[in-house]
DNA sequence: ATACATACC
DNA sequence: TACTGGTATGTAT
């Protein structure tokens, strides 16, 4: 074997090379010169060196995975045997025969794409049709329940259909040839039918499309020709791919199995315009299984199977015989999938997976290294994604950026967010920020790219996307009753849009997730009228207590907004102290706030209602402020902030300092800053910061630890302030403001775990009070980590459903 | 949650 | 042959 024999790194792949050729039968040949030749076509075409690195690297798998069986103990080996003969007879218990699965699977389906696509055929009248409709008008007959696989390709379970067929008249089971295609029986018809005129078609949105099929096909008065089938599976399928090419012009195959796994293999096996039937016994299909190249199976690629072979191992039957071993080198879920492709096992019910779980655009052209076209391609993608989105009604919270450089190195970046995302500013407000970390890590030298894509995933599911009206405040209401029924009621819809550019801001209303439930819950613990005055009480209890206020001013809806407003306000001054930043200087603290706006929807935007704002309390001096006008509000917290109290946020960062005027998207500020975009400032205060502060979840605290360590008199700085936690009210012996931070939103997690007792949230609010536990990121300017710890308690992927014809993937442990 | 590799069409 | 664009998923961290 080869493998192995390449360990430098520039010349181990050449020569490697150079050996693959130097076969028998080349003896004689001139290998400097195919050498040369080789080295040649190879220099320029970074493709294929960025083949060789790949090929390189699987080579180093293999190579780990050998060394790894070379340790493996006799004993070892016995005691994997006795497992896995375990293992098999679980497995060949619950073997069933008893489905009858077809797979079927378009035979020039990519062909058909490229003529619709050619100009010459694009005048030529088109059928209407679509593997939907497909599935509409022909799969369900067979199976309501066929699971659509890819454009061109469907599972379906015919065993119910084959028990009424056994029953049904030869009437039901007559088809009639389509009028194109009357002239000739065979199937071969495509051909003559396409020189009459027609175009196989499969697209719906085909630009002539509409017309002809089912009007030639209900008008086909000629009659003609039509063909009887029988009631058994392969008279059934045939029947199908017979239906299929009337409506579509395009020749389908099938294979017909008790199994998924072994149903698609089959209708490989006749392939252009053909079946195959796997009998449904276990003979049969053990008899197929021993001579099955282990490549053919859905799921082992190419990689998988150079491992494999690297063991020996090219048939399924030899998986079988060394299940021992593959149970000692490859991952758990690896070699059971292994382990059942080598029983001929597979998913023998077939589930319609109809939410698709990302989106994504991406696009390949000449490299592209000038930052500025790289963010207005960037935001090129971001319109063309949110169309995408748009047209699906989706909305989602992860937003995933795509690099791959000239050399075909692929890299991924991606954020998360609290609440769900969709149009293209709000999704160009994240990408930008991960293409513009990426530019950064990389200069003084630039990026050079060769294609950018972005991805949208982590949908909300589409009862989430409902905004119900039903408030925080009536979550509050219900008490600790069951969270888990009241969190998709939390929203709330805010009318109107006319915002003052300085008040409003996005609020976590949108939010959809339990976890987002907690935050927000905590962040109504800022809306405390009296605080200082009653310290003792718990989150929850002021929380309660809050609630019983607003019953009494009936003003929900406007309390909600301040909410908001305060709370960012303290993530950004909390932001802003743990990452110092050069900035312009202050302008309208609030515009903060509107900074965020691009990360939610508008239309949960709080509208700055003019009815009156009583009852507001500054979360910085905690005095009340009378006033219906969030701007003068705004003013007062600005003012708060910019001295008293807030000083100890500056011993980490100067306050003022941070301040800055953002460049909302939509503004004309923030256009300007995309199309000019020549120079990245690395440090700015940016939409990531909010980004940052969904990530980590909470950041509540330190508008209350200002005002809590304000004991001591700003002279006393030096000396560090006094840090009494205020929930749990003991002196924190420390400095430092994360730490202290860090505390508090322990000592309040643990609040909200009592409240919660054993509601169903408890497992989020768990997860908060790990992460906390967490240091924030490292360094402020830097800015780069959006990485965020996962709590080791939660269960591994392995518990998520995986269907034994997924893909293993990754076989190495 | 994120990054990356693998797979499939 | 070179190699895209889209989606999903396994593994590692």
């Amino acid at each position: 074997m080869d493998y192995g024999t390449a360990t430098t790194k520039g010349e181990g792949y050449l020569s490697r090379m150079a050996l693959n050729d130097n076969k028998a039968g080349m003896e004689g040949l001139d290998r400097a010169k195919i050498n040369k030749i080789i080295m040649e076509s190879s220099k320029g075409s970074k493709f294929y060196e960025y083949e060789l690195k790949k090929e390189h690297q699987v080579n180093q798998r293999i190579e780990k995975m050998m060394s790894q069986k070379a340790h493996i103990t006799e004993q070892q080996l016995k005691t994997a045997q006795a497992q896995v003969e375990m293992t098999a007879s679980e497995l060949e218990k619950s073997r069933d025969l008893s489905r009858i699965i077809v797979h079927v699977d378009m035979d020039a389906f990519y062909a058909a794409v490229e003529m619709r696509d050619c100009p010459d055929l694009k005048d030529k009248p088109m059928a209407v049709g679509s593997m939907s409709m497909l599935i509409r008008e022909i799969f369900a007959d067979y199976d309501p329940q066929f699971q659509p696989v890819s454009l061109d390709e469907a599972y379906l379970d015919f065993t119910e259909h084959l028990e009424l067929r056994k029953s049904w008249p030869e009437a039901s089971r007559t088809h009639r040839y389509s009028s194109w295609s009357t002239d000739i029986e065979q199937p071969e018809h495509q051909q003559e039918s396409e020189a009459k005129g027609f175009s196989p078609v499969l697209f719906e949105d085909s630009p002539s499309s509409s017309q002809s099929l089912s009007n030639s096909q209900t008008a086909d008065a000629t009659g003609r020709t039509t063909e009887v089938f029988g009631t058994s599976v392969e008279e059934a399928v045939r029947e199908m791919r017979f239906r299929i090419e009337q409506k579509t012009m395009l020749t389908a195959s099938a294979g017909i199995a008790p199994n998924m796994m072994l149903a698609k293999v089959c209708s490989d096996k006749n392939k252009p315009n053909g079946q195959y039937r796997l009998a449904s016994n276990r003979e049969a299909v053990m008899d197929f299984i021993q001579n099955l190249p282990v490549r053919k199976v859905s799921g082992i690629g190419k990689v998988s199977e150079k491992m494999l072979n690297a063991l020996d191992i090219s048939s399924c039957a030899h998986l079988g015989q060394q299940m021992a071993l593959l149970s000692l080198l490859f991952s758990e879920t690896a070699w059971r999938h292994l382990m059942q492709v080598s029983l001929g096992l597979g998913s023998t019910y077939i589930v319609r997976n109809e939410e698709r779980k990302s989106m994504s655009t991406e696009r390949t052209f000449k490299e592209l290294n000038r930052p500025d076209e790289q963010l207005s391609l960037c935001r090129e993608l971001c319109e063309d994604l949110a169309q995408d989105l748009k047209k699906e009604d989706l909305k989602g919270k992860s937003v995933t950026l795509k690099l791959k450089n000239v050399n075909f190195e692929v890299k991924t970046r991606a954020v998360t967010l609290p609440c769900a995302i969709a149009t293209a500013d709000e999704i160009f407000a994240l990408a930008k920020d991960l293409l513009k970390t990426e530019i950064e890590n990389e200069s003084p030298q630039p990026l050079r790219l060769r294609l950018m894509g972005v991805r949208m995933s982590a949908f909300v599911s589409p009862d989430d996307k409902k905004t119900l009206q039903k408030s925080i405040v009536g979550f509050l209401q219900s008490g600790k009753a069951d969270v888990r029924g009241s969190t998709q009621e939390v929203r709330q819809q805010f009318e109107g849009d006319h915002l003052p550019s300085c008040s409003l801001s996005l609020t976590a209303q949108t939010c959809q997730t339990k976890e987002e439930v907690t935050w927000q819950i905590k962040k109504k613990g800022l809306l405390e009228d009296h605080p200082v005055d009653r310290p003792q009480l718990s989150f929850f209890q002021r929380a309660r207590a809050k609630r019983l206020q607003l019953q009494v001013c009936s003003q929900e809806r406007e309390n909600e907004q301040s909410a908001s407003v305060l709370t960012l306000r303290d993530e950004h001054a909390h932001k802003r102290a743990e990452t110092p930043k050069k900035d312009t200087g202050p302008k309208c603290a609030a515009s903060h706030l509107s900074e965020t706006d691009a990360l939610c929807p508008s239309e949960a935007r709080p509208s700055t209602s003019s009815s009156a704002l009583n009852c507001l309390t500054c979360p910085v001096c905690f005095s009340h402020v009378s006033t219906d006008n969030l701007n003068v509000f705004n003013s007062h917290i600005d003012q708060c902030l910019s001295k008293g109290e807030f000083h100890i946020l500056n011993s980490n960062a100067d306050v003022k300092d941070n301040y800055k005027e953002i460049e909302v998207p939509g503004t004309d500020a923030h256009e300007d800053q995309i199309k000019n975009n020549q120079q990245v400032e690395p440090n700015r205060l940016d939409q990531h910061h909010l980004t940052n502060d969904c990530v980590h979840t909470t950041t509540l605290i330190n508008g209350d630890s200002g005002t809590v360590t304000s004991h001591r008199p700003r002279s006393d700085h030096d000396k560090g302030p006094v840090l009494i936690c205020p929930v749990c009210h003991l002196t924190q012996d420390t400095n430092d403001l994360a730490i202290f931070n860090r505390h508090v939103d322990l000592c309040l997690n643990q609040e909200v775990l009592h409240e919660m007792g054993n509601s169903p949230s408890l497992e989020i609010a768990k997860s908060n009070v790990i992460d906390r536990s967490i240091p924030p990121p490292r360094q402020a300017g830097s800015g780069k980590s959006k990485r965020r710890d996962s709590p080791s308690y939660l269960p591994s992927k392995k518990a998520r459903g995986q269907s034994p014809h997924n893909t293993i993937d990754k076989f190495f442990r």
